[in-house]
DNA sequence: AGGGTGACGATCA
DNA sequence: ATGATCGCCACCC
């Protein structure tokens, strides 16, 4: 459902990216990256800036490439080259699978 | 109600 | 690095 999808891109923080096919695990639908792109077609007042194509490459072509880029290099975002350094801004809020830090002792159980 | 369609992704040569 | 290809799968008409 593109409401998951959207949910996931809204979560990506400012100065922050994701890929489509990161986009599509944080929603559950793993594999279905181009579904992403679908919804930020469609999708309204998503931050359609920061979602990337794999490796952090823009894949939208001409003008819209170019903004999509300003529009990140103003949230603070480097590139290496044509593509996004992800290494810095890849989003890895939830995750979908890794269990996590979760350093608080829980106890309540039950 | 069913099929084509992508702002994709990983792989092989 | 390039490019061709299939798979993915809900969305849109």
């Amino acid at each position: 459902m593109r409401l998951n999808i959207e949910r996931a891109i809204r979560s990506i923080p400012r100065g922050k990216v994701s890929t489509y096919g990161g986009i599509a695990k944080l929603a559950g639908y793993a594999g279905a990256a181009r579904l992403v792109a679908r919804v930020l077609r469609r999708g309204y007042g998503l931050p359609w800036q920061r979602v990337l194509g794999a490796g952090g490459e823009i894949k939208l072509t001409g003008d819209s490439a170019i903004e999509q880029r300003l529009r990140l290099e103003a949230e603070g975002v480097r590139f290496r080259g044509r593509k996004v350094d992800m290494k810095l801004h890849e989003f890895r809020g939830e995750r979908p699978k890794t269990r996590s830090p979760r350093r608080n002792p829980s106890k309540k159980r039950g």
